[in-house]
DNA sequence: AAGCAAAACCTGTATGACAGGTTTGAGGGA
DNA sequence: TCCCTCAAACCTGTCATACAGGTTTTGCTT
């Protein structure tokens, strides 16, 4: 499973400390033995020790901090969005794919929320929704609710991988809304995006999938419109 | 957009040689500066550029090679195919949910592979599938050309998103797949799960949107079914 | 101009050192 | 007996140096 990190003293301890994990059966919080350990143990230098820990950490297997041991980590979005970042810098990857991904995925939790959210979700889901109406001259907030806004629903489908599907695709989104919105002239376009949200969020709220799918399905013809207008290829 | 990632010299490091990418429009390939070189702009020891380098190239978001300078990777599964493996380990994702996600993106997969596909793209995909039918008495060998088969179908589609979220998937596939195949008892069930695969291949090639869902939907369905009756929760 | 070999450069790994931050455990007081 | 305190032990973050290979560049030779 991990041989393709191999290669080299740092790929076999990374290995190593895979292992360890599994077959400890570690969960998240608890500790790895010391870099001193580790060293004397593989029969590598510490050096090569610290390097593959720091792989891992930059994956979020491990968390490393000063003075504590390392520990395992919980998944964590933050390393895919760099991931995702890095294809759409290098050209890889357009918005456009990115869209019809979210898409993709949306439709299904917008289906799953509807049908699982907790009443407290609902609650949390409308009051993002009214949060953006009231940020709507406010661009850096309003995108902060919006992105709240899809992670809370992400949240209510109780599916994890969704929610952390979407936190990969926050790194990028953030650096494209606010062109996005800017391309949004009139203020009757920014008022039905809006709108669209608040669909979005009473459709969820009435455990109606298949409002909520349609209200998703607005919001992602119009965000690709707005999106294809700016010129984003 | 980094700053997550901060807190510490090798965190700023990290953010320092990310931003030299995109500033510099670094394309897969290109050649970064030495660690020497780095280590002597950025005031800091060489040992912290290393780690900084590692935790990059953990990302697949720069590759290393002795002797070689650090260049600029192309994106790649690797990782995020670690990321969830962990997250399965740490039972914070469940097989099941993994299901639900791979269903609702392989749908839209078909869907678009139906439409784009081309004809070499077509060929393969129908080879994959008779492939799979020659390895019906050979589970290993079975399982890869299954993954190959879904591969193939997410190239098809011309969004390199669905490849990568494939490819993310295809390492605890890998380790789930065997398990699925075992409690598929009879010589029927097995038929029956070479068949879809053929069936999905067949509206793909005849560019069949609707009857492509279709098969994958069958697919997954008995999927799932097996690995219920696996008992993987 | 083409080819070749040495020099310069670069990465991988090891060792030792020291400044902080954290955990542990012994001792003392209530 | 239990709890608190604090110093010792432990641990990570960073630096400097060294050297064994591997790679690229340079400059000479043909």
């Amino acid at each position: 499973m991990e041989q393709a990190v191999s290669s080299g003293l740092v790929g076999d301890t990374i290995g190593a400390i895979s292992r360890h994990i599994r077959e400890n059966d570690l969960m998240p919080g608890d500790r790895l033995p010391s870099e001193a350990i580790l060293s004397k143990e593989l029969g590598v230098s510490r050096t090569v020790v610290r390097e593959a820990f720091r792989s891992l950490a930059a994956m979020r297997i491990i968390e490393l901090a000063t003075g504590k041991r390392a520990t395992v980590a919980q998944i964590d979005h933050g390393a895919m969005s760099l991931m995702i970042e890095h294809g759409v810098h290098t050209d890889l990857i357009n918005i456009q794919q990115i869209y019809d991904v979210r898409r993709t995925i949306e439709t299904r939790i917008v289906t799953l929320a509807a049908i699982r959210r907790s009443d407290a979700e609902a609650v949390k889901i409308l009051a993002l929704a009214a949060c953006m109406q009231e940020s709507a001259h406010n661009p850096a907030g309003l995108m902060e609710h919006d992105l709240a806004f899809h992670t809370a629903l992400a949240l209510a489908s109780r599916n994890p991988v969704y929610s952390l599907l979407i936190g990969a695709f926050q790194g990028i989104t953030r650096q494209t809304w606010p062109i996005g919105w800017e391309s949004r002239p009139t203020q009757a376009s920014r008022d039905l995006m809006l709108a669209t949200h608040l669909n979005i969020a009473r459709a969820v709220a009435a455990s109606d999938p298949q409002q909520a799918v349609d209200a998703m399905a607005q919001h992602f013809d119009e965000s690709v419109r707005a999106v294809l207008a700016a010129g984003l290829s």
